[in-house]
Parts: structure tokens; C-alpha cells; sequence
DNA sequence: TTTGATCAGCTGTAT
DNA sequence: ACAGCTGATCAAATG
């Protein structure tokens, strides 16, 4: 970590530290109470299954339920964080009790109702039937999602834990995205929490929290699309940011001054809510974070973290220097005024006085999706200057310089360098081939070596598609659908839905809904057309991607385009072979190139149901040795950053099963891209384990 | 739309 | 008088 402030940080004699007196605050409200579980009696489900049992802090507690908090901290992971917290030094940090913590001003308390409104409220729903169609379809999700786990512990509790809203009578109450949100909140796997609860954030905290959110976001998402009329359900990522809100699943709590732990220099994020899930800047609209504002006291505000919409860019072309604007003086019904030294802006004034590192997010225009953002956490900066400044409309506006402090790797600065090669202003260095497709991708792939002298890969053959020379007959027959429009979410009569578990595979955007472990599309016996949206692994590459030389794993993978969580990256491609011929080429010592779906492998441990394989019609081997795609050059990690699913597409006569490769998570433009490759269940004759060097903390070692 | 900051008002306790 | 909590109001501008 760079940027450590706070403990080790010596003072120089006679001078201030500023950042050690800014990073401890009062307690202003509410603290969080771990209780132990020492009293396995309290939790209502001991195998884990109900982590959340959601009481006011003051009560009353119905019987049998005793004052706990969404998740525990168990006395064996809070010796195991003070084990972590060991500098790799080996000097002792010590983590301090969590009273020291300071929650962010709003840390919600996990209500429950605890009257009779339960009844009432969903009757209300009820009533016309029509809720109950929809809810068939829950159900039928449910039993899907819960097939990975063949148990019944799955069992949904009708919404108790609806957050009181004020006004609309009631009418949020509505059962549903509570209820998705606690199925899915039951199915993580408890050490998560472990992790979730330690004071201090961590890689891990921060992936868990956006992985949760991602999974969430989706499903409401797809509640959204054949229920509209679903409370909160209009904008699903903030009905899933305050779930996770509400239950406590987030990361860094606190704010906090200066680098946020878990999050690196360089992550990238697709919704405003992802960054307060993650500590980074809590107000949801807001573009100035600020702490301490009592204004007439000596106590000073303080800026923490801006956000940049990149509205107001003064086309500053440095990537280190940014321009910023003042908030307020743009009332919508009051109409335009002189923006005021208060607030936000106030903060920001204090902060240039006091010199303390402020966060800046700088936002995007999302290409991929142009309504949409896409905001890159660029590091710290420092306030330089300010003033005013008379506005288009002739009001006055705040202005501030902030200067990124050296010494951070690039972030902002590699999206620039991407938009130079794409307007052809800059070349991109050590370009071996511009198009190592011939063509036979609809997107240039181009060829990169920037670091040692190798001209380029072993000779094979590009391919776009899977061959399958050999194709049995498929388990069942099936139809196909026959949307001619394409497939349309709430058509109960389309069968390739009905596969789904009755919604589509894919949200509007394209970005894989679900994470369960069979993605159906529609194929050549479906009447929709290549457009439809149940077709998304079939449109081959939509991102722009390069296949570059890596330090010490040969050739790899990564991408020009920042992916977003889900998004389709491609198929892997090369020639369909069975049993004995793997066993020949491992043999001959020829199977880097194989693709083997039988392979054991851990894709989420987030989610402990889906640590198994994916279920698949039939065992599934591809070699691209000899031809492929650009899937074969994507390595290994224990870490990665994409998994496979496999596709299976409508085709009457013959087996159409496919393998396909999603982000898992949001993945900043040139970052390796890497997928578990897993490990045989036995060595075959000849095979032995290859040594790995993904460099991850949870490396494995080896993979085969 | 939601969140977080702020303010006004309330309550019980200490001075 | 004061701390601490609760509910109402406000500002911010997202997707």
C-alpha cells in the first residue's frame, strides 16, 4: 500500500501531521455491535442460513430472537484478522477495537417488523391475482436457482424486512425484491462475512460486497423486466445498493481520509451506489464527500473524495491535473444562482488550506452503452488552487485545480493512451500484427510485444467457431422458440425463457443475468433473428482486445475496452474431440491448447453452491492447438477475473453445446485476462500438474 | 429516485 | 444545560 497513513507514519520532529489527526474522528452516531456467537442458540439457523436476522438495536425482540447484527465476527476470524493485520515486516498493527471505527454518519440499523403488518401488506398485493402469477415465476426461479444445492434450505421467508418508507402508503412494502435479495444474501457462503466484518476493508471485503451487488442487481433487474410494477424495482442498482445498505453488506464503513483499503488505483465502476458500497464516496448523487461541517465551531469541513462527471471538463489535457467545479447554484425550480461557500464547496476551500490528499473519480461516457458511466478511481490528488468564476449563465461558480500526487501507478492516464491509439494520434508501441485475425473477426485483434523479443506465437490457424466434426444427437429434441421479433422478457410462451427458469439470459445491455450454471440461446431452430437478445455469445467479438506478450506466462489476453461484470468476452473456439484423444495428445504432451469441461474448479467461492462444475448435458473437450481463437491465449489465475459457462443452443438434430467466457467482475481497460483453468480429478498417463505463477494471494500453486 | 447532512424538536439525566 | 436520538427537510444530480 502506497499511501499509508495513520500508525507507522513518524512525524518529523517539530512538524505537524496533518494526516494523523485526520484520520481519527468522534464517534458521531451508532456503532455497530458484533455479538459473538458464542451462544449458538441466538442464531436462528446454526448451519449459517439465515445470517440475517434483522432487530432494532433497542428493541423489542419478538421471542426467540436476541439482539443481533447482520453478521457475526466468530472469535476464530477475529484471530485470524489480528493474524492478517502483520505487516509483511512482521511488525504488529494493531486493529483496535471496532469502537474506533468511524461509521459513516447514516450507518443503518437492519430493521424487522415485528407487528402484524406482514399479513396485511402482502394481501394487499394479492389481491386481482395477478401477484400471483408473477410469483409463480419467483417461485420457478427459486427452484432453479436452488437446484445447485438439491436441499430445501432455500425456503423463502415471505418479506419481513421490508424498510419503512414514508408515504406511498405502504405500497413499498411489497414482498418481492426483499425476498430475492434475503435467497440470495442466504446462499453466501458464511466466511464472507468473516470478511465483511473485519473494521478494516480488504481486497477480499471490496470483491465480496461488488460481487454480491452485481448478482443482486441483476436478478431485480430481471424482476423488473417481467414485473414493472415491482416497488423499487425501477432502478434496480439502487434497489440492490440500499438492500445491501440496509443488511450491512458493504465495505470500509468508515470514512475515512486518504487510500481506501481493498480498492486499488485503477478500479473502475459502473454505478455511483458501487462506491459508497465500496468506501469510496458515500453520497449517492452527490460530487463532493465531505467530513466535520459544523461550521460555526473551529472544527473545519474536510474534503475526502470528489467525483468527476466530466460535464464541466475545462479540457485540461493533462491526465494529472484536473479542474473541477463547485456543487450547488443550479436549483431546478428556484432556477440558476450564485453558488454558495458552503457545503461541498467549503469543504473543498478548507481542504486546499489543509492540504490533505482528496480521492478523485473521474467519470466516462461509457461507449459500449453511451447512456450509461463508467467512472475510473484515479488516486489522490491535492487541492492547488481555486476561484471564482462567472458561468455560461452569467452566475458565479467555484473552480479548483487539483494536482494528482506522484508516485501512483497510471489509471486515468492508460484511458487516455487507449483514446490516442483509437484516434490514431499516438501508435501503439511493439505491434507485431495489427490484425492476428485475418479478418476473421469482425474487430481487428491486434498483436502486441512490448517487452522482450519474441516475434509471436507457435503457427495455428484462426478460427472464430467451434468445430464439432463429430456432433451426437442432442439430449432432448427440442423446437426452438418462434419469436420472430426476438425474444421478449415476459412472454411466458417462449420455451428458450422457459429454459432460463422463465426469464431471459441476458439483461438489454447484453450482460448475463444469472449466475446459474447452463446458459440456453436460442439457435437454429429458433424463428428470432441474430439480433435477438437471447443470442448474445453468437455476435463474436463486440470488445477490442489484444493478444500481448506478458512477462513471464508467454502470450496472454487483455482488453482496450473497460468490461463491465457480465459482459460476454468470447467463445472459445477450436476443434470438438473426445475422451481418447485427449488422452492421446496429454500423451504426446500436446494439451496446453485443451479446453476440458469436467475439470474441477472453484469459478465463485462467494456462492458455495457454485463451487461445483457446471452441470453439463455431456462431458465437453475442445483442443485449439492447432486452430482457435483468441480464447487460447487467455491464461490462468486462482484469482481471475472471468469465468466460462456453457451454452447450449436450440438445435434440433445435433448437440450445440458451447463454452462461453464473462467477466466476472468490472475489468479495467489492458488488465490481463485470466479464467481458472481448475485441476483434473485424476492425472492421466503422461500428465503432470503445471506450475503456476498467477502471483495471486490465493494462489494454488499448480493446475492441470 | 435515494442518500447523507443538517436542523428542529423531544426526552431523560445531570448539574 | 446537555447529550443523544428521531423525524422532517434539503441538496445533490444519477440512470
Amino acid at each position: 500500500m502506497e499511501h499509508n497513513f495513520g500508525q507507522h507514519s513518524v512525524p518529523a520532529p517539530g512538524s505537524f501531521d496533518k494526516s494523523r489527526v485526520l484520520n481519527i474522528k468522534p464517534i458521531r452516531t451508532l456503532v455497530p455491535v458484533f455479538p459473538s456467537p458464542s451462544n449458538p442458540s441466538s442464531l436462528s439457523n446454526p448451519n449459517g442460513g439465515a445470517p440475517f436476522v434483522c432487530v432494532s438495536p433497542s428493541g423489542p425482540y419478538p421471542t426467540g430472537v436476541e439482539p443481533l447484527y447482520p453478521f457475526f465476527v466468530s472469535p476464530e476470524s477475529q484471530r485470524l484478522s489480528e493474524k492478517n493485520a502483520q505487516t509483511p515486516g512482521g511488525r504488529h498493527v494493531p486493529t483496535g477495537p471496532i469502537s474506533n471505527a468511524v461509521p459513516i454518519n447514516s450507518f443503518r440499523t437492519p430493521t424487522r417488523d415485528t407487528n402484524g403488518d406482514v399479513g396485511s401488506s402482502r394481501g394487499k398485493n394479492k389481491n386481482g391475482g395477478q401477484f400471483t402469477e408473477e410469483d409463480g415465476y419467483v417461485e420457478m426461479n427459486e427452484v432453479d436457482a436452488d437446484d445447485g444445492t438439491g436441499d430445501g434450505s432455500h425456503k423463502r421467508k415471505s418479506g419481513r424486512q421490508g424498510r419503512k418508507s414514508k408515504g406511498a402508503g405502504g405500497a413499498s412494502s411489497n414482498a418481492n425484491p426483499e425476498a430475492v435479495a434475503n435467497d440470495i444474501f442466504k446462499s453466501i457462503n458464511p466466511l464472507v462475512f468473516d470478511v465483511l466484518s473485519q473494521p478494516d476493508g480488504s481486497r477480499d471485503s471490496v470483491t465480496y460486497t461488488l460481487l454480491v451487488y452485481e448478482v443482486l442487481k441483476r436478478k431485480l433487474g430481471q424482476l423488473e423486466e417481467t414485473a414493472r410494477d415491482i416497488a423499487g424495482a425501477k432502478r434496480p442498482d439502487l434497489k440492490a445498493g440500499a438492500l445491501m445498505l440496509t443488511k450491512g453488506i458493504r465495505a470500509n464503513s468508515k470514512k475515512s481520509f486518504g487510500a481506501v483499503s481493498g480498492v486499488e488505483i485503477g478500479d473502475i465502476f459502473y454505478f455511483r451506489i458501487e462506491l459508497c458500497l465500496v468506501g469510496l464516496h458515500a453520497p449517492s448523487m452527490a460530487g463532493i464527500d465531505y467530513i466535520g461541517s459544523k461550521i460555526s465551531q473551529e472544527e473545519e469541513p474536510l474534503a475526502v473524495s470528489i467525483v468527476s462527471s466530466g460535464g464541466y471538463e475545462d479540457n485540461v489535457e493533462d491526465g494529472d491535473v484536473l479542474i473541477y467545479t463547485g456543487q450547488g447554484g443550479a436549483n431546478k425550480e428556484k432556477g440558476a444562482s450564485d453558488q454558495k461557500l458552503e457545503r461541498g464547496n467549503l469543504a473543498l476551500e478548507k481542504s486546499m488550506h489543509r492540504g490533505n490528499d482528496i480521492r478523485v473519480m473521474r467519470g466516462l461516457t461509457d461507449l459500449a452503452h453511451p447512456t450509461g458511466k463508467v467512472y475510473i478511481y484515479d488516486g489522490l490528488y491535492k487541492i492547488q488552487n481555486t476561484w471564482v468564476e462567472k458561468a455560461k449563465n452569467g452566475f458565479n461558480v467555484f473552480k479548483y485545480k487539483l494536482v494528482r500526487c506522484p508516485g501512483q501507478p497510471a489509471a486515468y492516464m492508460i484511458w487516455k493512451s487507449i483514446q490516442q491509439w483509437t484516434e490514431k494520434k499516438a501508435p501503439r508501441t511493439g505491434v507485431i500484427l495489427p490484425d492476428l485475425t485475418s479478418s476473421a473477426e469482425k474487430i481487428p485483434v491486434c498483436l502486441v510485444n512490448d517487452v522482450d523479443d519474441e516475434k509471436g506465437p507457435a503457427y495455428f490457424t484462426y478460427s472464430p467457431t467451434l468445430k464439432n466434426l463429430k456432433p451426437t444427437a442432442p439430449m432432448e429434441s427440442f423446437a426452438g422458440c418462434s419469436c420472430i421479433g426476438g425474444c421478449q422478457p415476459g412472454n411466458h410462451n417462449c420455451p428458450c425463457m422457459q429454459k432460463n427458469g422463465g426469464y431471459l439470459s441476458y439483461s438489454a445491455m447484453g450482460i448475463l443475468a444469472d449466475l446459474k450454471s447452463v446458459v440456453y440461446e436460442c439457435g437454429p431452430s429458433c424463428q428470432c433473428p441474430p439480433t435477438c437478445r437471447n443470442r448474445v455469445s453468437q455476435g463474436g467479438l463486440k470488445i477490442r482486445l489484444e493478444v500481448f506478450r506478458t512477462k513471464d506466462k508467454g502470450w496472454g489476453l487483455r482488453s482496450w475496452d473497460p468490461i463491465r461484470a457480465g459482459t460476454f468476452i468470447c467463445e472459445y473456439a477450436g476443434e470438438v474431440i473426445d475422451n481418447a484423444r485427449v488422452e492421446e495428445l496429454v500423451g504426446e504432451n500436446e494439451d496446453d491448447y485443451i479446453f476440458d469441461s469436467t475439470r474441477i474448479y472453484q469459478q465463485l467461492d462467494i456462492f458455495p453452491s457454485d463451487t461445483e462444475a457446471p452441470k453439463i448435458p455431456s462431458p465437453l473437450y475442445i483442443t485449439a492447438k492447432n486452430e482457435g481463437n483468441v480464447a487460447r491465449f487467455m491464461n490462468h489465475s486462482c484469482s481471475p477475473n472471468v469465468l466460462w459457462r456453457p451454452v447450449v443452443r436450440e438445435n434440433k438434430n445435433e448437440s450445440d453445446l458451447h463454452v462461453a467466457f464473462y467477466a466476472i467482475r468490472h475489468i479495467p481497460p489492458m488488465m490481463e485476462l485470466t479464467y481458472d483453468y481448475g485441476t483434473v480429478l485424476s492425472l492421466k498417463a503422461g500428465q503432470k500438474k503445471k506450475k503456476c505463477s498467477c502471483g495471486s494471494v490465493k494462489c494454488r500453486g499448480y493446475f492441470c
